[in-house]
DNA sequence: CAAAGTATTTGACCTATGTCACATAATCCT
DNA sequence: AGGATTATGTGACATAGGTCAAATACTTTG
């Protein structure tokens, strides 16, 4: 099945990226995690639901949004090949979910559910290592965004997520980028025609 | 060593409500924490340096704060009575902390060094969990505050901080009160004669 | 393919917040 | 205590970004 191999090639290449895991402990990881296809438009994770499982994405965008008080929809995170996905919030307390987890396009995946995870930390225990990194980059991720809202202009913050995710920029609706970067569409519109 | 005591109790307190801790455990665990006062102004973990402590406040306030590009000190965080503070990224990573702690007045704390913590999850596995939750609060907590930058207003913002932590207004420096709300201190200024 | 629906852009105007300059108050330091 | 230093408040003005309404452009779908 020379089709199935490469999408977890992937993700073996981005576990090395976070700490060297090796051959024959990949190898037994792979049966944990499940391919699944997302259409555009196609709800992963919904809103009030726990969120049972984590993905890495081989290909396509997701968007993580929240309704704020004002009842408008607010882009928290855009998720782009070669990362980890997951309302994490939920995930980790198994409470449900404030997020809604949606496919901007057409989206691969490999999954894995929470009772696995624990499983993977059992036998492998590189997998402890490797998950308390990939949440220590989520905090960190967190941080830098926080900041950057805090101490930059929104043409700083655009041109921030321009170099680091271009393929947002590209893909994703206007209204939902702006919500991302705390602007409304108008204004991100504005920017856009002063940096092309 | 009636004086001594009462510390403790508070942490006990504090860790019962993220979790039940049996009393023998808590019992076990006090010898792993060790109380410290900070004078007001005395810097606890500097820019720079490797975090190798976390700590639990009993009284007392401290300042997060760093350097952007820009050369200006940003307030990221006050800690207050009955939390945990740390430079959490470099304490999980230990690489050097990008962020000073500094006590905003004179400061009570349990801390503990990071081996001791690994040792508390060998040998009293409620710690395990408590510290997954105590960092899943943190992840929260930093979650809400960057939803608040982008969606609400500075003086919706302030509000809230008056309700959350009604001593950081008292006791903080203006100034930095009005870095941690992302404005400056003039327009932080204009807000308090209109908020009582 | 066209009509309907939806998303984006644009203009005019408004408001929140920033900037700079100076006044006033609090704190520090022999 | 009293001058020096540092923090805070205030006014006049500037600017980033928001709001509303209308105009285009782009997608859907019958």
């Amino acid at each position: 099945m020379a089709i199935e191999e490469q999408p977890f090639k992937q993700l073996q290449h981005y576990l090395n990226s976070i700490t060297p895991i090796a051959h024959k402990d990949f190898k037994k990881s792979r049966a944990y995690f499940k391919p699944t296809t997302l259409q555009k438009g196609e709800i992963w994770i919904d809103f009030h639901t726990v969120c049972r499982e984590i993905a890495f994405i081989n290909r396509g965008l997701l968007k993580t949004s929240y309704y704020d008080e004002k009842g408008r929809e607010i882009t928290s995170c855009f998720c782009t090949s070669n990362s980890m996905a997951s309302s994490f919030k939920s995930f980790l307390t198994q409470r449900p979910s404030q997020l809604v987890i949606q496919a901007l396009e057409e989206t691969s995946l490999l999954t894995i559910r929470r009772e696995k995870l624990h499983e993977l930390f059992r036998k492998i225990p590189i997998w402890e290592r490797l998950f308390r990194i990939i949440m220590e980059k989520e905090y960190e991720k967190l941080w830098d965004y926080t900041e950057g809202m805090k101490t930059e202009l929104a043409k700083e913050r655009y041109q921030k997520l321009l170099d680091e995710q271009p393929e947002v920029i590209q893909k994703a609706p206007v209204q939902d980028i702006a919500t991302y970067l705390g602007i409304t569409r108008e204004t991100l519109s504005r920017i856009r025609k002063k940096t092309p």
